[in-house]
RNA sequence: GCCGCUGUGGUGUAACGGUAGCAUACAGGCCUGUGGAGCCUUCGGCCCGGGUUCGACUCCCGGCAGCGGCCCCA
């Protein structure tokens, strides 16, 4: 018997379901905001993919090689190909604010939280290097959430610039800022001693990391932290760069109604490479060990790395594994309900051809519909009806037929009655919709 | 990548160095025009490869997969 391969797995209906009403609302979502479809291979050229990854990343591509021997891999994410269609499409109205929904794929160590093949949902503007930009993708992903019924949110955020200016003050080693970058990055899952490590390797000095731990601990809520900030980077061109950047996305944030989120990190960098100024994650509030479900940041320069022309760009992307995962754990997948679907089922066998009819009838008028195709008993259908979570079951019988009528059963309470034909969409519509329900969203 | 545990019908489990049993699900029947209960019937299995043995599902080795931990990382 086969499996799905390591890392890999298979939804079945009722999960998919719910698979896919979260992936429509986030969908929809970003339609919202302005924010329009790119369609992108799955399979780039491995040069591409190799770019400004970082080396761990690297390390997690699905390489391979074809026919050919061109040498190719898998997208481990979503920002790559997004820069090279920018790049090599310089008819692009700016701002492009494009969005991608599917699947991603690394090679590491699967476990419940991590997957080799799993979905990332990804926003991002190009063309603008306002922090407004940084603020709007923000906004979206965290409205995104809010739609499938998550409620409260924490967004941490960072610009490497402070980062790099923190390493100046620390007197790190010069040169080796990504590499310090990561390591930092990890504080939240290694603990600080392992941070410490970390930076020993990289060459730095007891008092330099002694120094920059501290430094890095500095975090909260913008107000209190901004000014205290000011005074630290006061010496840093980068540095303050990166303070007033983020005092802008704090600003627009405001604006866009999601700032009571928002909290300072100085310790969060994130593990690509591309960054140039901020990085953010958001994670569910009252989750926060959970990990995060989305992240993303700036990367400035990685159009023009790809061949195209200096285009800043920003953007976000969120984890559609974990917050799955995490609707799970808070029981919120269960609340789902979904438009109710309609079995229709001949009395016997001679009433296929006029079953067929009736299918085809609510079909036109938008009903999710299905019916027989077993030559099953009256009891057998209903069974099926039953455990498949029909809410309505049409029987299309010979007494009733004949006058032109059908009964129609409730299958939640077992009430039934006959109706028209030519009425029956009427009589199904007050349950049935083909919009989605969702019993604690806000929306 | 490393260590540990595990691998029996679709799912969940039992036993055993000598013909693999149960439950549930699926399909059908009791029920020839009415579901959720009950009873009955049918279908269906030892992860893969090698070794030890008269004989391996069982013991050993390797692989693969799952789970947990470490490493690594969104």
């Amino acid at each position: 018997m086969f499996q799905p391969v390591k890392g890999t797995r298979d939804y079945l209906p009722d999960e998919m379901r719910r698979r896919n009403w979260v992936l429509d609302r986030i969908r929809r979502v970003f339609e919202c905001y302005g924010f329009e479809p790119l369609g992108t291979p799955a399979l780039e050229s491995w040069e591409m993919l190799k770019i400004k990854s970082g080396e761990d990343i690297i390390d997690q591509i699905y390489y391979f090689k074809d026919k050919s021997e061109r040498e190719l891999g898998l997208r481990f994410e979503w920002t790559a190909s997004l820069c090279r269609v920018v790049a090599s499409h310089r008819e692009l109205p700016m701002p492009f604010k494009r969005y991608a929904i599917g699947p991603v794929w690394r090679y590491e160590h699967p476990s419940e939280k991590r997957l080799r093949e799993f979905w990332q949902a990804d926003a991002d503007i190009v063309g603008v290097g306002e922090a407004i930009a940084d603020a709007e993708v923000l906004a979206v992903a965290v409205d995104g959430l809010k739609q499938i019924g998550l409620k409260d949110f924490k967004i941490r955020v960072n610009d490497r610039r402070i980062l790099e200016a923190l390493l100046n003050i620390a007197d790190m080693p010069l040169g080796r800022s990504l590499e310090i970058f990561r390591a930092v990055d990890k504080i939240q899952k290694i603990g600080v001693e392992g941070v410490r490590e970390e930076l020993k390797r990289l060459g730095s000095s007891e008092a330099s990391i002694n120094r920059l731990l501290e430094l890095i601990k500095r975090g909260g809520r913008p107000d209190e932290v901004l000014v205290d900030l000011e005074r630290l980077v006061a010496g840093s061109p980068v540095g303050l760069i990166g303070l007033n950047f983020l005092k802008e996305i704090y600003k627009y944030s405001k604006l866009f109604g999601i700032d009571e989120y928002i909290q300072l990190d100085l310790s969060l960098a994130r593990g690509l490479d591309y960054y140039t100024g901020p990085v953010f994650e958001i994670y569910a509030g009252g989750f926060e060990d959970y990990g995060s479900i989305a992240g993303g940041g700036r990367y400035d320069d990685l159009i023009k790395l790809f061949g195209g022309d200096q285009t800043p760009a920003t953007g976000v992307s969120l984890g559609i594994e974990r917050i799955l995962l995490l609707m799970e754990e808070m029981g919120m997948l269960r609340n789902l309900e979904f438009g109710s679907r309609v079995y229709v089922a001949p009395s016997s066998p001679k009433m296929k051809p006029k079953a067929i009819e009736v299918a085809q009838l609510l079909r036109k008028e938008g009903f999710e519909t299905d019916m027989d195709l077993m030559n099953r008993s009256l009891t057998k259908q209903l069974e099926h009806a039953d455990r498949k979570g029909f809410s309505w079951v049409v029987i299309v019988g010979e007494r009733e037929m004949a006058e032109g009528r059908v009964t129609i059963r409730c299958m939640r309470t077992g009430e039934q009655r006959s109706v028209k034909l030519v009425e029956l969409p009427d009589h199904l519509k007050p349950h049935s919709s083909s919009s989605l329900n969702f019993n604690s969203a806000i929306v």
